[in-house]
DNA sequence: TTGAAAGCGATACCAC
DNA sequence: GTGGTATCGCTTTCAA
């Protein structure tokens, strides 16, 4: 390539990578960089890190549907931290490609460190992304996967403090809404067994409402709440609260007298509704953070896996609970 | 690596390529297939590109700020079809990088397209990515780029809808809503734009907006409102709609009577509002067929750039207007 | 039907 | 200081 520009491919590579050890002279420094800009020259990321042995990038799966607005937020905070330390961040679109597939799909561009979030991946998924070079595994999940540092985001936790506090509100016959849409399932789980679990041993009791993205949908359940005589509601997040509270404002039902409604991960958009809307909030590690664990993984692959919880979850009351 | 497993690597390759030129022997082929799963054995796609000269890789830019929920939603309709024409799609987290420099970063991992959206290169970018490989550039933006393809969306023909309508349902002091926010000038811009060309010589006048997405911007734009003596208002999208509205009726102004709303991107959540919020819905092309434009222009390097507006805009009218 | 070998681009070591 | 050269993993051509 640049060779042309009448010096060896060692000298051009010493430049451009200014190389310590190797003291290449000024003019032909210039004479290199010049050529380069040139000729448009970019250096090939695939010959690189096949010399190397490893490259810089950190691969997280795409999600196939976006979990809320907290999501973009968040994965954002983090690929700018990631820059800062120098690796690239890459998000693989593996839609319709299935746990081995997709790992292996994932392990083809030998990542430095994949972050998987979600259940996307086993035991023997993060073996073979180790075998093929990936010096850390983390994963974002309700739970820990052999092999993997685990960044446990409690779900559990969320519908415990929704159900303990509509319970202290002296409300006990809950439902909880959990999406139809699939994907969703691994958020949505461990919120309805959090809320069971807040209220076991009491005299609560607790049920399942299936409820979809749409306003028939949620017009129907609207009719159902009012035969199920529940006094309570806490839905999967603020945007399906909003759909069902609306649905029941429209059937005659006050809120929060006859039924309070909680959502949860605070959106902006659930303080507009009269009554506003009654959330969980929910505290995502800051991307500094498991960017820092990512980085410490990688820079320390044989240390043992770390777990940690890092969702915190607040109650935000407003008034319609 | 797995040439341990009796045979030599061009047979690997040639059982796992499934090459149709060479015939290998079933017992072979039986035997390369167990020593790959055994070893977990993954293609190095580094060295395959290497060696080919080109990737299989479709890559976009990860968007610093999600612009709307209909992104992600697309996005992943999007990369669905690509994955079916045996793309790999890959989103580069180039937060922090500008113009030149992040074309640089993703003419590294030497994609064989590169789909951009917003505005975020220019023709020497385009010449950039050509140089290193890629077959096909597409810009998904206001305008085109030299060099590359373009599906034109038409943002200006959004604003133009909106204010067409309003004019014609009688209103004359509009004023339009842009984000405070950075990033969305991209949108915002023609957005207004057009609302200012559908009501050149008239008697209508436009008053931009400046809105940050929280409630005290709100009231302090609602108050704003009053002052100018405005009877309508186009917002950027549906949820600085949501934004404003709540905040006019909280001062007391009556919707649609007084001063008539209407967002855009047809959010599920503008519908629950009273009144319904009226919005422009907006419709981006089929993942399909952005997929079939790229996969014709990567196989047809030659052809002349194509343009297409690609962004249907039109006024569902609710309660707000 | 299979094996040997060249070569893709960048780098690091070792002579000059 | 600088220029050859072997090397990474894989595909492909050529020979056997």
């Amino acid at each position: 390539m640049a060779r042309l520009a009448g010096v060896s491919r060692a000298t051009v590579s010493y430049v451009l990578n200014n190389t310590g050890a190797v003291r290449i002279s000024e003019p032909t420094r210039r004479r290199v960089h010049e050529a380069a800009r040139e000729l448009g020259y970019v250096p090939h990321a695939a010959a690189r890190s096949l010399r190397a042995g490893h490259s810089r990038i950190v691969l997280m799966p795409a999600p196939a549907i976006a979990p809320g607005p907290l999501y973009s937020r968040y994965l954002n905070e983090l690929q700018w931290a990631l820059g800062r330390l120098d690796y690239t961040v890459v998000q693989h679109g593996n839609v319709g490609l299935h746990g081995d597939e997709a790992v292996r799909a994932w392990a083809e561009l030998r990542p430095v460190a994949v972050l998987v979030p979600g259940a996307g991946i086993g035991p023997e998924g993060v073996a073979v992304l180790k075998r093929s070079g990936a010096r850390a595994v983390v994963t974002l999940g309700p739970e820990p996967v052999d092999g993997a540092h685990a960044l446990l985001m409690d779900n559990e936790r969320v519908g415990h403090r929704a159900g303990a506090h509509l319970y202290a509100r002296g409300r006990r016959r809950i439902g909880v809404v959990v999406p139809e849409e699939s994907g969703l399932e691994i958020f949505s789980r461990p919120r309805l067994a959090g809320v069971r679990n807040a209220l076991r041993g009491t005299d609560g009791t607790v049920t399942e409402l299936p409820l979809g993205y749409d306003e028939e949908s949620a017009a129907r359940l609207a009719e159902r709440c009012r035969g199920l005589g529940l006094d309570a509601v806490f839905a999967y997040n603020d945007e399906y609260a909003m759909l069902l509270m609306r649905a029941l404002q429209d059937d005659g039902v006050r809120i929060p007298e006859e039924t309070a409604v909680i959502g949860a991960d605070d959106l902006m958009l659930g303080r507009l509704l009269r009554p506003r809307l009654s959330t969980v909030h929910i505290d995502l590690p800051s991307g500094r953070y498991v960017a820092d664990l990512v980085d410490r993984a990688v820079r320390n692959p044989g240390a043992a896996a770390e777990r940690l919880t890092v969702l915190g979850a607040t109650v935000v009351q407003r008034e319609s609970t």
